[in-house]
DNA sequence: TGTAATTCCTCTAGCTACTAGAGGTTCAAG
DNA sequence: CTTGAACCTCTAGTAGCTAGAGGAATTACA
């Protein structure tokens, strides 16, 4: 069995952020143990570990519930396992996107301006004040 | 003169969010008409069509009060607005580097997965649950 | 000029996913 | 038995808004 701060160390996730899981519903009630401190079994462990890994992956805690959903039903499809992934996969593509294009705004607005100058004849400032000196939408 | 309804359609921000901007500071306490009205002259709508240019480039409210606060010393030197420029800059790039690295890991994940089994074999459980199984850290 | 629709006001609470701290209890080592 | 580390609950704070209640002002139209 482990305390809380077992798991913490085992699944790098900090103590609070176990207790708020907890609390939040995405990780069961912990059993207790005499002095009513949280005890953890290998199972807790890799629940956990499997938030931390999806987290990391970008999963938000709604998608990751029915993920785990998914897990203790193990005779379901898993169609909708693989439509989250998809899902997350999309939302990542189309971030990227994005910060391309603010990475090339960004960048030419930047060597717009050599820090010289004075704020007045900013170029960094005068691009932020007007859409119109962008080269692309963003 | 505008009304708030005014400027957010000219501006392309909402109605609270304006008032949230002068209730944080970003923008200065707006003038009253008689009926304890906002009304707004060209000036007010220059500095809130830069607070949202600047939002859309992802600037932080802090780093935009910053650039604000050089607008308002044009004889200042413009070298803190590069600064801060370039640190946005840096951090979009750093997304972008580890949004590819999540990319590449889902869309490996998901390929895994014909969604066609059930949710025991899901090499997308699977993979979420062991580490192990990623092609890279992440 | 009356009235109805629209816009505006303030205030409070909610969102995501945690994180930090206060004040107190339990555990483990020596 | 004592001491220090680890644990407990509870509240509040973070960023950047957004939504809603309940009421006042403005505007358009008859």
């Amino acid at each position: 069995m482990f305390s809380i701060g077992e798991m913490s160390r085992r699944a790098k996730v900090k103590i609070p952020t176990i207790r708020y899981y907890e609390q939040i519903g995405l990780l069961p009630e912990a059993e207790r143990n005499g002095g009513n401190q949280r005890r953890y079994d290998k199972t807790g462990l890799e629940r956990l570990s499997f938030i931390r890994h999806a987290r990391d992956l970008g999963f938000s805690i709604d998608a990751i519930g029915a993920l785990i959903d998914l897990q203790n039903h193990p005779d379901r499809s898993c169609k909708s396992a693989n439509d989250i992934a998809v899902a997350q996969l999309a939302g990542v593509r189309a971030k990227i996107k994005r910060l391309r294009l603010l990475e090339k705004e960004l960048a030419r607005i930047s060597l717009g301006c050599d820090g010289q100058g004075v704020s007045e004849e900013c170029y960094v400032l005068a691009s932020l004040a007007d859409h119109q000196l962008c080269s692309k939408d963003h």
